[in-house]
DNA sequence: ATCGTTGCAAATGTTTTGCAAGCAT
DNA sequence: ATGCTTGCAAAACATTTGCAACGAT
């Protein structure tokens, strides 16, 4: 399923649920997730967790860094797997299809804006929210 | 209270509730409201609505291009009139306070970046989250 | 054996909706 | 008079929490 290893490092221990979750999001081909995907997933998958260990699950995971939680203007927050190269996030708000990317130039002037306002700024704090009119756009995952 | 004008042209009647909410956002000190500040305030003020009527009027607002809605990662919605001038916002992720910037290299990338995507970028597309370290943060406002 | 973890159900917080009464035109 | 609007209460979501049973060390 996973390696226990990573889990042990960050303190927690390596339960069924925990290492089912951290092996979905390092498998599935769909790099954010909700809350309510990860437990979907989990189900038809066959695997048997409750929805409130899963949203306890993600936040551990966030605190101890394997996660990174997003928000994406759409009520309800997702999830990717922390890889540790920056990058930053282009969502579509039409159907929330999520594309990363990194521009140097955005993150120097990002960090010049910050600056200048007394702001710190985190790995992942540049979204851009728009519509994605030339690919097909789903309207609603 | 304020000019039923800009309603009538929206397309909905001078109502009291719809009247009330407009003013506050024209007069008040604060741009960026939640339905629940609006709601409150509008009691405070010895105004009597009800916060259904908030939420439905933010809604029609937003949709009569009065106001532009965010979510600002916090879990619930903020509102700020929509005054035409192109900006973007840096929000801070623990006190929630939002300031306003416009830097053109940024806009230009940006546009850059939704391009080779295809992506549509709108008016309000670009946020910044981050911790207002060096400014009073009153950790949760 | 101990203490963290789980699942369920109940609670919470935000936003939406059904419906009868009320108001703008 | 008509039809949009309101307020309230209830419903709908997303997320969190209390608690007794369970599982990893």
């Amino acid at each position: 399923m996973r390696d226990p290893h990573d889990l042990k490092n960050a303190g927690l221990k390596a339960t069924l649920p925990r290492l089912k979750v951290l092996s979905l999001f390092e498998t599935s081909k769909q790099r954010h997730m909700s809350a309510e995907d990860v437990y979907k997933i989990l189900l038809n998958t066959g695997e048997d967790v409750g929805l409130a260990t899963v949203y306890r699950v993600l936040t551990q995971f966030e605190q101890a860094g394997l996660l990174v939680r997003h928000h994406f203007e759409s009520g309800k927050a997702v999830f990717e797997l922390n890889e540790g190269h920056h990058h930053d996030h282009i969502v579509c708000l039409q159907c929330g299809r999520v594309e990363e990317f990194c521009d140097d130039e955005i993150e120097k002037r990002q960090k010049l804006v910050a600056d200048e306002r007394g702001f710190k700024i985190h790995e992942h704090s540049l979204y851009i929210y728009a519509d994605c009119t030339k690919k097909p756009c789903p309207h609603k995952s």
